[in-house]
Formats: structure tokens, sequence, C-alpha cells
DNA sequence: TCTGGGGTCCTCTTTCTC
DNA sequence: TCTGGAGAAAGAGGACCC
């Protein structure tokens, strides 16, 4: 039976802030865009204090901004958070060599080869966090990731959830179909329309039906995860297969100047990031989204694998002139696929 | 003045190649 | 030379995650 470890950091961005700024704690503090609820952008992360007037992340910050002005809002400092995720990733190590990393603030651990009870483990790795870094994370123990995952979201913050072999029925059943990972809004909207609202009236539906809905790939997928079943390995080492860069303007605009300019910008960056990462990569797509929210993507793959700024940006301008820009502009972004290791 | 940015993966369609 | 088909690769869009 395997052991699988969930760790999730409590509003992780808010709680570097309060630790690095101590007057903030106890404050509602609002972490996102440029730090200016005046400007377009959106919630990364909200602070316990800001969720209860029903801020939540990604939520535009001018709407944040009218639930409560009096909190205090910040920009992104990803340096600083990926600093401390680092520390917390070192710490995870410390205790099993087998973790995945999950984006900035989550983890998985295998602890099925140490000795030790789960439940111990995961009171050390909460004291250590929270002795070394003062901050706080909620783990979730079960066989599998997938359990793992949702028994860390049951108890926040600093909590501390076991799901057993025997409890799917008890504890996952009940559950709103969202919460199973891999359910967004759209799944859950349709799901909804045809009377699917938990877990366990998904586990309902036999598999034909859900293979003829949803397809083989993600019908198989919906009939396990709505059973607990998940085998699926943790991953330990992964490479990048993409890299880009776009942005939203702060008021939209059919301005070219400004179009190619930030295009421009942009595919720089992806080119020094690429350079900085040591990759090269095949094809480059841009990205347009248009007032009405629309969006739309053109790809070129070039003839040899590139970090080229100059040629990066010939092949993204290239595509650019694919696209009638007969709306005012949105956002605009570039993107080299089809990487490998210079 | 609703709706970020950086990713992955999947599906469907089109294009290329044999 | 024409036609058709199969399969791979590329392109486009969309759902989802943090």
């Amino acid at each position: 039976m395997r052991r699988i470890l969930h760790i999730d950091m409590d509003a992780f961005f808010a709680a570097v802030e309060q630790k690095r700024h101590p007057d903030l704690i106890g404050k509602p503090v609002v972490i996102g865009g440029s730090g200016d609820p005046t400007q377009r952008g959106v919630v990364s992360t909200a602070s316990y204090e800001a969720r209860k007037f029903g801020i939540h992340s990604a939520m535009p910050l001018r709407t944040a901004y009218k639930l409560c002005p009096q909190a205090v809002f910040l920009p992104v400092d990803y340096e600083e958070y990926s600093r401390v995720s680092a520390e917390v990733k070192n710490i995870l190590r410390e205790f099993s060599p087998i973790m995945e990393d999950v984006g900035i603030d989550e983890a998985f651990l295998d602890i099925s080869d140490i000795p030790e009870a789960s439940e111990e483990i995961s009171r050390k790795i909460k004291d250590r966090i929270k002795s070394e870094l003062d901050i706080t994370c909620s783990i979730g123990i079960a066989g599998n990731k997938l359990l793992a995952k949702i028994a860390s979201d049951l108890r926040k913050p600093d909590g501390l959830t076991i799901i057993n072999e025997g409890d799917v029925e008890k504890i996952i059943w009940p559950l709103a179909v969202r919460k199973l990972w891999g359910v967004g809004p759209k799944t859950e909207t349709y799901l909804r329309s045809i009377n699917i609202n938990t877990i366990g009236e998904l586990a309902a539906i036999p598999l034909e039906k859900l293979i003829n809905h949803f397809g083989p790939s993600y019908g198989n997928y919906l009939y396990e995860a709505s059973r607990g079943i998940d085998e699926s390995p943790l991953v330990t080492h992964w490479e990048p297969k993409s890299s880009s860069r776009e942005t939203t303007f702060q008021r939209d605009t059919n301005d070219w100047q400004t179009i190619a300019r930030t295009l421009a910008g942009l595919t720089k960056e992806v080119s020094e990031d690429l350079k900085h990462s040591g990759y090269i990569g095949k094809t480059v797509t841009i990205k347009i989204r248009f007032d009405d929210f629309k969006t739309y993507t053109r790809a070129k793959t070039m003839d040899e694998f590139t970090d080229s700024n100059e040629t990066i940006r010939k092949t993204a301008f290239e595509s650019l002139g694919r696209i009638k820009l007969e709306k005012k502009v949105r956002l605009i972004g570039a993107r080299v696929s089809g990487l490998k290791k210079k």
C-alpha cells in the first residue's frame, strides 16, 4: 500500500508577505498584479482575513477593492516566493527523496518506504516548516495523489487529514464534483445540467456513458477518479515543453505601434528565458485576445531549433500578419514550444 | 472599467508524405 | 499521371491547474 502526502502551503504568497512585514499579520492582505487595485489584474492570493470579505484568487483586483477597500494590496514578488518555496521543498526532500513539485506552493511526497507512521512524519514536517520558516501548511495523507490532494483541502489552514482506503464512500462521495482534480467550471456546469452534483453521483454513471460524453481519455479518468482510484506515480523529474510571455494591456488598443512594440518585447523576453534556462525550441506561437475576449493563436514551426531573439521575433511577426486586427486588442502573447536542451 | 500569467494535455482538423 | 488512403506532423482551440 502506497503512502502519499500532499503538502499545501496556506495562503502562501500572503504568508510570505506577512512574514517579512510583520505589521501585516492579522490584516486583510491581497497579492496580485502590480499591487494597484485600480489597474487590470487578478488576485493571486488573499490572506484568510481578506477571504472573510469574499475575496478569493482569480477575482479581478478591482472587485476585491470594492469588497474590502481597507485591505493591503501588494504586487506579486515571484522571486521571493520561489526562494521560500525552495526552502520548503528542501525540508520535504529531507523526509523522502521521492517528491513531486506541483507549482510554487504544493508538493507530493511518497513516504511508502519510511517506517514511521504517516501522521508522525506529517507532524514533523509541519513543525519544521513552522519553526524554520514561520509559515503553516495543510497536509493530506492517502494511498494515492488524488485522495491526498482532496484530503489536504478538507481542513485548512494548518490541517492534517487522513483518508483511508475504506473512506471513499463516506468522505469523498458526498463532496461536490468540482473537488475532483480535473473537473473545472465547464465540466461542473455540464454535470450539473444532467443532475450530477456530487462525486458519488458521478461514480454511479456507467463507464460507457462517461466515454460517450467525454471521450475515452477523460471518460476513463472520471470513472476511476470518482472511485478514488489513481495509480499515477510521482513525477520527480520533468523537462519544460514550452516557454511563453503574455501581457494584458491596461487599455484595449488598436494602435499598431503599441501592439508591435509589445510583441517584440515579449519575444525578446522569451528568447532570454530560453537562453537563461539553456533550451532551444522549434515552434513559435502568438496569441491575441480581442476586446470581446475572443482569443486566436497562430503557430509556425521553424526549420531549425533556436533561441535567437531575431528568429523568434521574425517568426512571430509572420504569424501576427495572419490575424486581421479589426477589433481592439486586449492581450498579446508569444510562446516557443518543441523545446530541447541546447 | 468583469475576466492575469505561465504552463500542460487533449481533441479535432488540416496538411504533408508515402 | 491521376487518384485515394493511411498515418504522421502541424495547427488551432479549449479545458484545466496553480
